[in-house]
DNA sequence: GGAATATGAATGAACAATCATTCATTTAAT
DNA sequence: ATTAAATGAATGATTGTTCATTCATATTCC
């Protein structure tokens, strides 16, 4: 063997790129701007993706996988809807405090129409979506005519989309407590009694 | 006066970045790929718009003025927020029926951390929005505790989500029924009592 | 232990293509 | 003839991608 691979410089071509998607948009994040940002050579990126597309949507799928792998878990451990949905809630206000960009670049290329989530994860998203749905009708918590859409709104889009519209300051506040992040959890619950 | 500015030139711009800025994203929609499409030459934008920036935006803007227009005149129309909300929604599916890229077009840029709504449209929405809370809680239709942010994401947002949702076909339907569409508004009501 | 070699990590200049923007020119209406 | 609409070639910068080259280190041999 000759020299190991910098797992330093993965890291940081995966940040810069969070960072200026985020920042940017997929287009206009460009490959010699992710790598300036990375300080790292231009071609480096070539060697660990094949193409632009290839590194985002690598990114995207394994930023959405944190998301899905937690309510997978939950839905083990879990015996009542409204645990689950405080618990995922709480993980994507964690997302959101702990590494903002990362739900950040989760929200912007989920509106992206380049870039329909995989169907493999979609599939497995609808699953867990149906797996929480009959929790809740088994237990009285959910009405039983929910349908996968709406409950899919409540438990993974509106909190998203409440955290991001708070990070933009939409409304004038950008920061959250405690108290807030329950209020949503309990919004959401309550949503699909 | 020379010749006549064709104001059909205009229209096929207009809608030339509409279908470009949602099929390829703001970063993706050249000037060049518009003007093409269009039918009309590059320099040609450059008479009405000071940039691209400059013509994305003020689409954005006069689409989002559709809508707060909308549920401006509702609300100096209706008296409960069952009929403003049922009204507005129905306006939102009307778009996705009739003029589908315009409504995804909204959804691409208001999604896109570049694209904030302007400061003054951003603070006519926040009025309307705590407008529809005040009829709704004087008609005892809304929890007294509703948050704008709550009203603004039944409201507005999951309409939105639902109907691109749907667009993009993910969980496999494209399309929607009159009764799906009276879902939508009954489950934004419902949420919010 | 120390020098030579082999390996593959990392570079960055170079590619054609495309980018947003400009402006001298042409076209068409008054 | 005059005026402004409309054109599209031209600009220099930047795009995503490639690849010949360099360089650091692990291995091998004496």
């Amino acid at each position: 063997m000759a020299r190991l691979i910098d797992e330093g410089k993965i890291q940081r071509i995966k940040l810069a790129t969070i960072q200026l998607v985020v920042q940017n948009g997929y287009g206009g994040a460009s490959i010699s701007s992710i790598a300036k940002r990375a300080g790292v050579a231009e071609g480096y990126l070539y060697r660990f993706y094949s193409s632009k597309q290839e590194l985002v949507t690598e990114l995207l799928y394994s930023q959405v996988a944190r998301i899905v792998g937690k309510l997978e878990s939950l839905l083990n451990t879990c015996t009542s809807t409204r645990e689950v949905m405080t618990q995922l809630i709480g993980e994507l206000f964690r997302m959101g405090t702990e590494t903002p960009e990362e739900i950040r670049f989760i929200y912007v290329l989920m509106h992206d129409y380049n870039f329909q989530v995989s169907d493999l994860q979609r599939q497995h998203i609808k699953g867990l979506i149906d797996k929480v749905i009959s929790i809740g009708i088994a237990n009285g918590e959910l009405n039983s005519r929910i349908s996968a859409e709406e409950a899919y709104g409540m438990v993974i889009i509106y909190p998203i989309e409440f955290i991001n519209l708070r990070m933009k300051g939409f409304f004038g506040i950008k920061e959250w407590t405690t108290e807030e992040q329950n209020r949503v959890a309990e919004f959401s619950i309550n949503a699909l009694k």
